[in-house]
DNA sequence: CGATAACCGGAGCGCTTGCTCCGTTTGATG
DNA sequence: CATCAAACGGAGCAAGCGCTCCGGTTATCG
C-alpha cells in the first residue's frame, strides 16, 4: 500500500504545475468570468494546453476544482459565523461575506448561474451541506427578530448575488468605488430583510 | 422628392422579411439571451443569413434596432408613470415594471450589462433622456417620503437589475413560479428602499 | 407581359474555441 | 550515471461563430 501510494505519488514539476494551472485559472476566472479560454490559462501558467488538459480533461473539470475550492472555504465561513456570539452583527457580517463572495469573483457567480453546481454530485452535496447549515443561522436571526420569518438559505443566497448584480451595475457606469460600491446597496436590502414593525 | 422616395421605397417581401427578423430576434434573445447565433435566428424566421446580414449588416446592429424598440416603449412607460397622480403607488409600480423589464427578457439585461448603451451615441441619447425622466419621478417620490433620499435613478435601474438577477436564481433552483418569483424580493428591496425612521 | 433591378438563400471563408496526438524532454530510481 | 516511464509542449483537428459572396429568383413597372 505505501508502495503503492509511493510509486504514484506524481513528478514533482507536474504536482507544481497543477498547483500553478489552479492558481493562475482562479485568478482569470475571478477577473474575466469563465469565458477566458483554456489557452490563455495554458499561457499565463506558462505551461503547454497539453499539460492542462492531462490534469483536467475538460475545462468543466478545471472550473469543478476551483469551485469546490471556494465551496469548501465558504463552509468555514459559515461554521464560523455560526460560532459568533452576538446574532444580529453575525448574520449581518455573513450577508456581507456571501454578497462579497458573488461580487469579488466573477468566475464563481457564473458558475453558480450556470447551475454548474447541481450537475456535479460532490458539489451538488457541498452546496445541501451549506445550506443546511446556513439555515441553522438564519433560523437564530429570526429567533433574535432581525430576519424576517418567510426566508430561508436559498433566498439568503439569491439576494446576496442580486446585490452583487446592482454593485457591478454601478461600477459598469463608473459611479462607485468598486472597492465599496456594494455597501450601500447591501445596506439597502439588509433593511429590507428586518422583520416588519 | 416624392419619385425619389417612392423608388427607394423597399419591396414588399424584403419588409415583411425586416419585420419577422426583429419579431424572431426579439423573442429568442428574450428567451435565450444575446449568445443565440445569428444562424439560428435566421433558421427560426424562415431566411437565409444573408438576408439578415443585408438589414443588420452586422449582429451588434441587429441588437441595437431591438434594444432601441425597447428603450422606447420605456420612454413612454416613465412617461406614464410621471403622469400618474398618487406618488407612492406610481413609484412602487414603476419599479416593478423595471424590474420586470430585467426580469423578463434575458438579451435586453445582458445587452445593458454589456454596456451597449454606452457605445452608441443614439442609445446613448435614449438613456440620459430616460434617466432624467426618472429622476424627476424619483425626486417626486422623495418628496412624499416613500424614498431614501440618498438614491438616484441609476441606482433604482441597479436595484432593479438585482432583483431580476435574485429572482432568476430562485427559479433556477426550482424554488419558486416563474410568473411572480420576483415579487417576493421586489418587496425586500422596496421595503429597503423606504426613508429609515 | 417582358425587362430589370432589387432581393433571395446558402455555400463557404476566416477566426476562435475546446480538445487530441505525438515526438521530445526530464525527474526519479537502482 | 544510465535508463525509462512519466510528463512536457504545441501543432493540428473538428465544431461553431459572425460574416461575405454570388448565381438564381421575384416583385415591380412601363
Amino acid at each position: 500500500m505505501t508502495d503503492a501510494a509511493a510509486a504514484r505519488r506524481p513528478r514533482a514539476d507536474a504536482a507544481r504545475n497543477r498547483e500553478r494551472i489552479l492558481e493562475v485559472a482562479n485568478e482569470a476566472f475571478r477577473e474575466g468570468g469563465l469565458e477566458v479560454s483554456v489557452a490563455e490559462i495554458a499561457r499565463r501558467a506558462g505551461v503547454g494546453s497539453g499539460t492542462l488538459f492531462r490534469n483536467f480533461p475538460t475545462k468543466t473539470d478545471l472550473i469543478h476544482a476551483i469551485v469546490e475550492m471556494h465551496m469548501n472555504q465558504w463552509l468555514d465561513v459559515i461554521e464560523a459565523s455560526l460560532a459568533a456570539e452576538d446574532v444580529g452583527p453575525a448574520f449581518d457580517a455573513f450577508f456581507e461575506r456571501a454578497v462579497l463572495f458573488n461580487y469579488l469573483d466573477r468566475g464563481m457567480l457564473e458558475a453558480v448561474k450556470g447551475g454548474m453546481l447541481n450537475e456535479d454530485a460532490d458539489l451538488n452535496a457541498c452546496k445541501c451541506e451549506a445550506l443546511e447549515s446556513t439555515n441553522k443561522l438564519i433560523e437564530r436571526a429570526k429567533a433574535a427578530s432581525v430576519l424576517r420569518k418567510d426566508l430561508d438559505a436559498d433566498d439568503i443566497y439569491a439576494l446576496s448575488a442580486g446585490v452583487a448584480e446592482s454593485a457591478h451595475a454601478a461600477v459598469r457606469e463608473g459611479r462607485a468605488d468598486p472597492k465599496d460600491a456594494y455597501k450601500r446597496y447591501m445596506a439597502i436590502v439588509l433593511a429590507g430583510l428586518r422583520p416588519h414593525d
